[in-house]
This record gives C-alpha cells, structure tokens and sequence, in this order.
DNA sequence: TTGACGACATACCGACTGGTCTGTATTGAT
DNA sequence: ATCAATACAGACCAGTCGGTATGTCGTCAA
C-alpha cells in the first residue's frame, strides 16, 4: 500500500481547494481566476473539472472544506462548554485579533464576511452555506450567554439571542472597519469598546 | 442659452455615473460590466471613455460623486449639531433601517461597505477614497458624543473616538450580516442590543 | 495479459471583458 | 460662414474568462 507518490486524488484535490481558498480570500470570487487556481495548485483545468463541476460548487466546496471548520475551530470550539462567556470571548477576540494581525490576516479581512458581502446577493446557494456559519456562531455565544446567567456570571434581565446577534455583527463590522483603515489602532480602540459593552453585562 | 435637448455633457456625464452606482452596487466592482452601465445609462463605449479614463476611474468617481455625498446627506448631516448623540443616533438608525428595508436595500447592502469589502485590499486609490467616508462618519459621531458630554447627555467618562469607533463597526457589521441573513427580525434584534448599548452610555 | 475505469493533461471553444480607433454631428468662438 | 474643439456613436481589438472534448497514463480486477 503506498502513501503517496504523485497519483494521488485526495491530495489533487485538497491541494486545489487550498489554492482556490487563497485566490478566493485575495480577489474575491468573481475576481478569482481558475487559471490562477490551477497554477497555485500546481495542476490543470482537467484536474479541477474531474474533481468539481465548475467554478461555483467548487466555491462552495471552499466554504464547507476550508472556511466553515477552520472557524469553528477559531471561534466556535472554545467557547462551546464556557460557563463565562464575558471572560472567554475577551479570551477569544484579543487571540484572534493578535492572530489577524500576526499572518497578514488584516489586509484581506475575514474569508466568511468576503465571501458574504460579495456573493450573497448573487447567489442563494453561498448565501445559505454562509449564513449557516453566522447561524452557528450565534448559536454558540447565545448558548454560551444562557449558561453564563446560570452560573451568575452575566446579568439575568439580557436576552442571550439579542446580545448575540449584536456582538457577531459587531465583530464582523470590526473585521471589516479594520480591513478597510489598515489600522491597528483602530482595531484596538473598537476592542477596547467592545469590551466595555461585554463588561457591562456583568451582574 | 438652451437648457437641454441631446447634447448635454453634464446631463450624459450624470447617466452614465448613476447606471454605474446601480452596476457596482448590484455586481461588485470587478463583477460589474461596462457593457452593462452603458446599456443603461442608454450611451455608448465612446460616452464612458470620453468622460472617464476607464473603469477604475469611473469607479473612483462614482464614490467621489454619488456614494460620499448620499451618505453624508443620510448618516452624516442629521448629526452634525446634535448634542444629544444617545437619542438622535438611535432616530437615525430608525429611518435608516426603514428606508433600507423599503427600497429593498437590504438585498443589495451598504454600497460603502460592499466596496470596501471587495476593493480597499486590490486598490489603494479606493481603499483611501472609501476610508475617508468612514473617518469622516467616525469623526462625526465622535464630534456629537463630546458634545453630548459638555451638555450632560452622556456620560464623563467615555471616550468619544472608541465609543464613535465601535459604533461606526457596529453599523457596518449589523448592516453586513443583515443582508446575508435577509432577515429583518434579526435585524430588529441587533438594534434592540445596540439601543441597549447606546442606553448604557447615558449618565 | 487484458480490459475497464479513474485521474488527470492539453488543446481548444465561444462568450465576454476592458479598452481603442475612427468617423460624425453638434457646438461656440471668431 | 468658418473652423476647431467637444461629445459622442459604433465597429473593432487583443486578451481572458469559465467550460469542454479528447487523449494519455497509471492502477487494479479478472
């Protein structure tokens, strides 16, 4: 059984969703070529056309292999069992803020938040597999808010969906507003906001 | 002196700008087509490239002429003498999410925000001509909070640039996630939590 | 060993892109 | 009346786009 030489499908196939992933994140969809993909991937068009119908449900693709678990995985999973969600999501946001700021991140702003401003009046199909992560990471902080009022960690008279929608909203404005002005200060001055607003949920 | 007839430079000029707005507000930038803004502008190819120097000109220009100006009028104005930020802010949001769920901007989403989104990282010229619309609503917003402090309709101790700062994030974002929602409930949630916010500044 | 199928590579296609070129009608100054 | 300059119209261009058709090579079952 051999690992891997140079015949190997899976591999064709991650390697060109990673390369369709990047050109993606840097010239938006419509910008994006498949010519530029094909060549990141190191493979051709015969490759992508095997492996995906054709540029959209590669696009979609995209968002269900790449982007959706590897915001989970940022965002989602750490704050999945947390009982203090005030503390956590200060946790969570100044790690990602450091993390954006760190790989470059800032210059071409958050992948789920591209993606949807561009192409979700386009097309339902990206609209829907989009909302599905905003969907799911409201569901988290919500879920999160709920157990915190039980555990008397967040004032009990504020209605976990509403802060929730509020504070995804808020961090997706953030992204972008800090994208557009290229300014880290600024970032750190929105933070510095936000968490005054989550420290005013405390009890 | 003749007002109008055909030939009018300013009123062709004016055509093609709006058929633009329209193009790039429903395609993006690099999804909007010139063949397209000249059929609706009802010109030609020689009308555009007679008035602008090419696409990325007109684009510029559609921000300069059409975007800066809208917004000023909508965002900007309402609040230039207001010294009672918490309240006047909120009216605005009000109208705003009205006229925005009227004309079905909602579906379309922010023009400025879209843009931005999609070129400030490809071009420097729109990055720079988009961010002068946020600083200056940034600063407005800033600009009204201390005053609203002088008048004792805030609170001392915020800080007028991070509270304008966040709020301006804030805006972008509900508006953004909105649109991919398309769901106005949601969107009636985030403004509950945001009036919340702004009530938390009072004194 | 052979046949069949999966996994690509390559050449190519029509549609469309932004942009140019040339011609022409209109305008205002002289 | 004449003459430039302006304001377009419309044909046309090279290049790129997403997508297809066909061929080739490696792999595995029989």
């Amino acid at each position: 059984m051999k690992v891997t030489t140079n015949r190997s499908p899976e591999n064709t196939r991650q390697r060109i969703l990673d390369a369709a992933f990047d050109e993606f994140h840097k010239n938006g969809f419509q910008g994006g070529s498949l010519n530029r993909i094909v060549g990141g991937a190191g493979t051709t068009k015969g490759a992508v056309f095997h492996h995906f119908k054709g540029k959209k449900d590669l696009g979609y693709a995209v968002v269900r292999e790449i982007i959706h678990p590897h915001f989970n995985q940022q965002w989602s999973d750490p704050l999945a069992y947390s009982t203090d969600p005030i503390t956590d999501l200060k946790r969570i946001f100044r790690q990602g803020a450091k993390k954006k700021i760190a790989d470059g991140g800032l210059v071409h702003g958050c992948p789920v938040n591209n993606l949807a401003q561009e192409m979700s009046p386009l097309d339902e199909k990206f609209r829907k597999s989009l909302e599905k992560i905003y969907v799911a990471w409201r569901e988290t902080v919500a879920a999160a808010f709920a157990r915190g009022i039980k555990a008397g960690k967040v004032r009990k008279d504020v209605s976990p969906p509403k802060v929730a929608a509020f504070i995804v909203a808020a961090q997706a404005g953030m992204a972008g507003t800090a994208k557009n002005s290229q300014d880290e200060e600024l970032l750190l001055q929105m933070s510095h906001a936000l968490f005054d607003y989550l420290d005013s949920l405390k009890p």
